[in-house]
RNA sequence: CGAGGUGUAGCGCAGUUGGUAGCGCGCUUGGUUUGGGACCAAGAUGCCGCAGGUUCGAAUCCUGUCACCUCGACCA
C-alpha cells in the first residue's frame, strides 16, 4: 500500500521521460512558477535563495580580483545597439522593443537589453582617457531579455538573471589574461562549489558570441548526456572600442583603443545543478549553495524532551550552518520525502532513542548513507558529512561524464554514436565551418568546444578527411 | 517558426449519444498517531484556458485565439 502511494505521488522518473522529470522537479521542489507572460517565470523563495548563494560566492570572488559593481540602464537606444555590426546582427532577431512612452510614440525606439556591451562601451568612452584609467573592471548583476521562441524554466527563459562583467585593458595580452582568469573563476566555482565537472575550451567561430574575437566556455554534461554551456568569457580585441570610439592616451602619448572582455554566468546554472545532480527522488543540492544545508526532523516529537532537544540543536548549529527545524505535525516519513525532493544535503533525525544514547542520526542526500553520531562535536561531524556529500556528488558526476564520452575517427562512427549513445563525442576537426554544418546535418551534433586539454585521436578531420587542426567535443546541447 | 500533444478545484485525473460537474491527493476543523510519504470523522474550494458561434440547452459540437509540454529549426 505504502509502496503504491509513493509511486502515485513520485515525480516522473528520468529514465522514462527526462524533460518531464526536469519540469516535475522545478515545480515540486518549489523553485519556480509559471506566469501570464510567456517565457517569464516567478523564481520562488527556495529557487531564489539558491541564486542568492551563488551570487554571494561569485560576487566575493569578483571583488577579490578587483572588480566593481555598477548598474546600467534597462534600455538601449536602437542607434547605440546598431554601432557594432556583428553584435547587432546576432541580437536583433531576439530583442524586445519599446516603442511608446505612455501614449506618445518615441522618436527612437529602445530595446530592452539582451546584454550590455553597448551600454558599457558608451560609458567607458566617457570615463577612460588615460592609460592610468585602465584597467576598468566593472560587473553588474541584473536581468536581461531575449525573445526566445522556445523556453524552458531556468535553461532558456525570455527574461533571465545573470551577472555580466565588462572590462577594458591597456593591452591585448592583459585582456586575454582577464578572459582566461574569469573562465577559471567559473570553472573552479562549478567544480569546487557546485560539484559540477566542466570542460574548459574555446568556441568555434560558428558558435562564438556575436561581436567577439574569441569566446571561451565551460561545458558540463547533464544526466541525459546533453551538454550545457555553464559559463562564458569573451575576448573582444579592440573591435567594440573602435566602433564606440573608446580611446585613451598611451604611455607613449599616442591615442589607443583599449582591449575588452566580457563574461557571464546566469540562472541557467540552476538548471545545470538540477540536471547534473538530481535523481528520481528529487533535487540534490551542493552544500555550498543549498538554502537549507541541514534539516532537523524530530521523531515522536510529542514525547517529552524531543522538541526541546531539536530546538537546542537548531540554535547550536545555526551559528555555523544553514539549518531548518521542521516541527510541523507531518509524519517523519513525509518530512524525509519532502526534504529529499528539495535536495537538502543532510538530514538530522533526533528521537527519544537517540536522546537516551546521546546521539543523533545523519543521512546524506546524495547516497542516502545513514550514520549515528554522538552529540558532542556535532558541528565537526556535520562539516565532515557535508564535504562527503560534495565529494560524492562531484565524483559521480565525473564518472558519468567519463562513461558517456566517446571517441570517434570516422563520419560513420560519429553518426552511429550520436544516434545511439547520448553523451559527448571527441573527434578531430579541420577547422572548416562547412564540416561543422555537415556534422549537424548528418549526425545532429554541434561543436561544444575546442578543449584546452587537447588529445591526438587521428591525423584527419572526422568529416572531410583533410588534415585535422584540433580535437573538438561534439554533442547535443541545451 | 514547423510538426504533434494537453488545457475541468492547489496538484493528478474522470466526465458516455449535448441536459447545467465528479474522484483521488492536498487544504480547513476536531481527535488518535509519529524511526520512510499515518488513520478516523466532519467540512470548504469550479468563469470546465479565453472569445465567438450552433442549440430550448454546450465541459461536450464548430471557428478563432491564448498558454503549457514534447520533437525539430533558430539562437546563448
Amino acid at each position: 500500500m505504502a509502496e503504491q502511494k509513493k509511486m502515485v505521488e513520485a515525480i516522473t522518473s528520468m529514465e522514462e521521460d527526462f524533460a518531464q522529470w526536469y519540469t516535475d522537479i522545478v515545480k515540486k521542489a518549489e523553485l519556480m512558477d509559471y506566469t501570464s507572460v510567456r517565457g517569464c517565470m516567478v523564481i520562488e523563495p527556495y529557487g531564489w535563495a539558491i541564486w542568492e548563494n551563488i551570487q554571494k560566492i561569485l560576487d566575493a570572488e569578483f571583488k577579490e580580483l578587483g572588480h566593481e559593481n555598477v548598474s546600467m540602464p534597462l534600455f538601449i537606444p536602437e542607434s547605440l545597439l546598431n554601432k557594432e555590426k556583428d553584435h547587432v546582427q546576432g541580437f536583433a532577431p531576439e530583442v524586445a522593443w519599446v516603442t511608446h512612452g505612455g501614449s506618445e510614440k518615441l522618436t527612437e525606439r529602445l530595446c530592452v537589453r539582451p546584454t550590455s556591451e553597448t551600454l558599457f562601451c558608451e560609458h567607458y568612452a566617457k570615463v577612460i582617457q588615460s592609460w592610468r584609467d585602465l584597467p576598468k573592471l566593472y560587473n553588474q548583476w541584473c536581468s536581461v531579455v531575449r525573445w526566445e521562441k522556445t523556453t524552458r524554466p531556468f535553461l532558456r527563459s525570455v527574461e533571465f538573471h545573470w551577472q555580466e562583467g565588462h572590462t577594458m585593458h591597456e593591452t591585448a595580452e592583459e585582456a586575454k589574461a582577464e578572459t582566461e582568469r574569469m573562465l577559471n573563476v567559473y570553472a573552479d566555482f562549478c567544480e569546487k562549489q557546485l560539484a559540477i565537472p566542466v570542460v574548459k575550451g574555446r568556441k568555434t567561430d560558428k558558435e562564438k558570441f556575436a561581436g567577439a574575437e574569441a569566446t571561451y566556455t565551460i561545458e558540463a554534461m547533464m544526466h541525459d548526456g546533453k551538454a550545457l554551456q555553464s559559463g562564458t568569457s569573451h575576448y573582444f580585441g579592440d573591435g567594440f572600442a573602435r566602433a564606440f570610439n573608446v580611446t585613451f592616451q598611451g604611455r607613449d602619448n599616442s591615442l589607443c583603443h583599449p582591449f575588452q572582455t566580457s563574461w557571464g554566468m546566469s540562472t541557467r546554472i540552476i538548471g545545470g545543478i538540477i540536471m547534473t545532480h538530481g535523481d528520481n527522488n528529487g533535487l540534490v543540492l551542493p552544500p555550498a549553495v543549498a538554502p537549507i544545508q541541514v534539516v532537523i526532523v524530530p521523531v515522536a516529537q510529542h514525547k517529552p524532551g524531543v522538541l526541546e532537544k531539536a530546538k537546542e540543536l537548531q540554535a547550536q548549529l545555526k551559528k555555523q550552518f544553514r539549518v531548518k527545524l521542521d516541527d510541523s505535525d507531518q509524519t517523519p516519513g513525509w518530512k524525509f520525502a519532502q526534504y529529499e525532493m528539495k535536495g537538502v544535503p543532510l538530514r538530522l533525525e533526533i528521537g527519544p532513542k537517540d536522546i537516551e544514547k546521546g546521539q543523533c542520526v545523519l543521512v546524506r542526500r546524495n547516497d542516502r548513507e545513514k550514520i549515528f553520531v554522538p552529540l558532542e562535536n556535532l558541528e565537526s561531524a556535520i562539516a565532515e558529512q557535508l564535504e562527503l556529500v560534495r565529494k560524492g556528488m562531484y565524483e559521480s558526476a565525473l564518472a558519468r561524464r567519463e562513461n558517456m564520452t566517446y571517441t570517434v575517427k570516422t563520419l560513420d562512427e560519429m553518426k552511429k554514436t550520436a544516434d545511439n549513445k547520448p553523451g559527448l563525442i571527441k573527434a578531430m576537426w579541420c577547422g572548416d565551418v562547412a564540416c561543422e554544418e555537415k556534422l549537424k546535418e548528418v549526425a545532429g551534433v554541434s561543436s561544444r568546444c575546442i578543449p584546452f586539454e587537447q588529445e591526438h585521436i587521428s591525423d584527419t578531420c572526422v568529416c572531410c578527411g583533410r588534415p585535422a587542426k584540433s580535437m573538438v567535443y561534439w554533442g547535443k546541447a541545451y
